[in-house]
DNA sequence: GAGAAAAAATAACGCCGTTATGCCATACTG
DNA sequence: CAGTATGGCATAACGGCGTTATTTTTTCTC
């Protein structure tokens, strides 16, 4: 039916593409082999040949989505202010979240599409993704404003209480999007202040941050797929 | 090859109890209509006759998880410190979903187990089951503890954060299960400070529910399946 | 150009959720 | 008490899934 296939990268990358544009525009439940292979105008093997099976594409989806985060994170322009900077990464963590919400269930969500489970190696990636932040607590504490010393430690802090809204919110269990907005704001702020900051530095600092928002959050390029440049993770 | 069934409850609640046993056991791919069907001597027919399909089992089983995780909040006594039951609070909602992992994964981790997704009636029940956590930031807030008036953010505060932790928790994204604890112990004390406690009573608060911990953690029964009192849902 | 190696196509296996059909025991009805 | 109808369950089938074995085609190498 259509004109014969060339060479070889030429279909891995279409497989990637249409199986991040079906991830994207119909959910998790669209992603299957047979269906992004057809929409490539390939056989199922297509997706054996190149990714291992089913799991190895999905990783190829997850690695795709903690570069979209760290393309966010790096476009985090730094304020002056290191309690602001962090807000920013949190409004950045949860912005791309939002603009990519059924990647990021996928990353985060345990959705366990095709058998996929993340490698111990997967793990410390996407963890490694958040080193950016945790410099930034580093400054936060070196200022003197955090009350612990542990920068790694607050980085967590942020992470899972923002990726807890984020899941929530995507979930729909927090039925008003301006319910999240409040809650949202309202985290921020009392992580800053309940890690140490002063209730009036805190408040300033993530005003601050929340008035930068649609200047700084958006990167320049519009996160396109990327492929990985290892070889091949067969599952 | 068994005998015959005599009536029509027997065989509904074989199916739950089996089907959280395998949930609990073997996690959410073990959930598949004929693999259930098949452990309880019946045809795959009977999970339609008694629960429209396989998204109306998969609801028996989240409202199931809401019964255990309220059974759970039932348990918590009051302290006579406001803020040491919120931290009560939020250690029997870590506890309950460290116990029920797999439960709590289709809960709120969109594991979308057959074609499954809440209804909004189903979300305003999980909503709804946080009602004693608003109830105790109330308290906390007519104590004059913390800094807002609005108790329902602070429940949501305390729900989402803990939340994103159980949940990279539960996913392996937090390594080492020490490393969960010092978060999970962090969060506590930073949230109650950053809603407006003073450092000093926050730690006080949280440490006292520490210690209560062993005791009060546990419900008396072991949370044994239920059945809804209504009638069917046909998804 | 011929042979070796990689990639893709074809077809099959076993699983899944779901549905249509028929049986048969139960529960009403006279 | 007999006859019937209702509804739960079994049987079997359909389409779709991930995966695998086999065969065919392509591509690279000598």
């Amino acid at each position: 039916m259509s004109p014969r296939r060339r060479s070889k990268p030429q279909t891995r990358s279409a497989l990637v593409d249409i199986a991040a544009r079906l991830l994207a525009d119909e959910g998790p439940e669209a992603l299957s082999a047979r269906r992004i292979a057809a929409e490539a105008g390939s056989s199922t093997m297509a997706v054996y040949t190149n990714f291992g099976g089913m799991s190895g594409l999905v990783r190829e989806m997850v690695y795709e989505g903690f570069a979209r985060m760290e393309n966010y994170f790096s476009h985090v322009a730094p304020t002056g202010d290191p309690v602001a900077d962090m807000a920013l990464f949190g409004r950045a963590y949860r912005h791309n979240a939002l603009t990519n919400p059924h990647l990021y269930a996928v990353m985060f969500g345990g959705a366990s599409l095709g058998g996929f489970s993340l490698s111990a190696e997967d793990r410390q990636y996407g963890r490694f993704t958040l080193s950016t932040v945790v410099e930034c607590a580093t400054r936060c504490i070196e200022a003197g404003r955090f009350r612990t010393g542990d920068a790694e430690l607050v980085a967590h802090q942020l992470w899972t209480a923002i990726h807890g809204l984020v899941a929530l919110e995507l979930g729909d269990y927090l039925i008003e999007p301006c319910d999240a907005d409040r809650v949202f704001e309202a985290q921020l702020t009392s992580l800053m202040i309940g890690v140490g900051d002063t209730l009036e530095a805190a408040t300033r600092s993530v005003t601050s941050s929340h008035a930068r928002l649609a200047t700084e959050i958006e990167p320049a390029e519009p996160a396109p797929v990327t492929e990985r440049p290892a070889g091949d993770r067969t599952a």
